[in-house]
DNA sequence: CGTATCTATTGACAACCATCGAATCAATCG
DNA sequence: CGATTGATTCGATGGTTGTCAATAGATACG
């Protein structure tokens, strides 16, 4: 999470050398960045975040069917969007009968809450 | 930010009849929506998250050009997602003579941060 | 003025995305 | 079984994105 960056010169500098010298760069941080920005991307359209936030309170109640109605959009849209919010362990869904209920998977969204959040 | 949706039926119905009547939506929720999934959208990509990253524990004293060895992209594919975080609000920038320093705008990610946090 | 350095923009291109209608799959009921 | 209803997938289509090379703009220095 610390990106310890050795803050560089600044000042003037014979024309001819670069601007800087190469700064050190944990690894770490690179795929913990690659996995909270496919959570942040899945966030990034309007309907999907308010999927979560229906989702979020009222998880395993609400039928697919019922959302649809919730956003102009077609069913199979609808769909799509389900789709890219499980694909990104978002979501998580469970049929019963003829009906697919979808609930927020606990603690998804907790790694880029806590980077995220107050500083 | 309060989804409040009668949850419906959902149990076996006559047939002919819809799945479900029709949910009520307040629409308070529609553009704070927008506003949040624009940021993170603009997070959705490794690259501008960790540019925040590095940008947030370094405000001012990073110019571009050091920012760009960091990431294995040319420098105007940086400059390129400077620009997409600069048009979501998330940072904002400062000349000085040759050099330009972005810093985080404070407050920029609360609102989703808000959202996100822990429930 | 002219030249070197740093940043931003432009143009191009492949990959991806949101959307729809239509077809398909799944499950319940008669 | 056959019909119906809900949910997912398929195919197509405009639009957007990430990337680079090349260019342009801006600022400092001599």
């Amino acid at each position: 999470m610390n990106v310890d960056l050795e803050t560089a010169p600044k000042t003037k500098r014979p024309p001819g050398e670069p601007c800087c010298e190469p700064v050190a760069y944990p690894e770490v941080a690179r795929e913990e960045a690659t996995r909270m920005a496919a959570v942040a991307k899945a966030l990034g359209d309007p309907i999907r975040l308010q999927l979560v936030d229906v989702l979020r309170e009222n998880a395993g109640k609400v039928c697919v069917c019922e959302l649809v109605p919730l956003f102009e959009i077609s069913q199979s849209t609808l769909s799509h969007h389900l789709r890219k919010l499980r694909e990104a362990g978002i979501v998580d869904s469970e049929r019963k009968g003829l009906w697919a209920f979808y609930y927020v998977r606990p603690g998804a969204l907790d790694e880029l809450a806590r980077w995220l959040g107050p500083a």
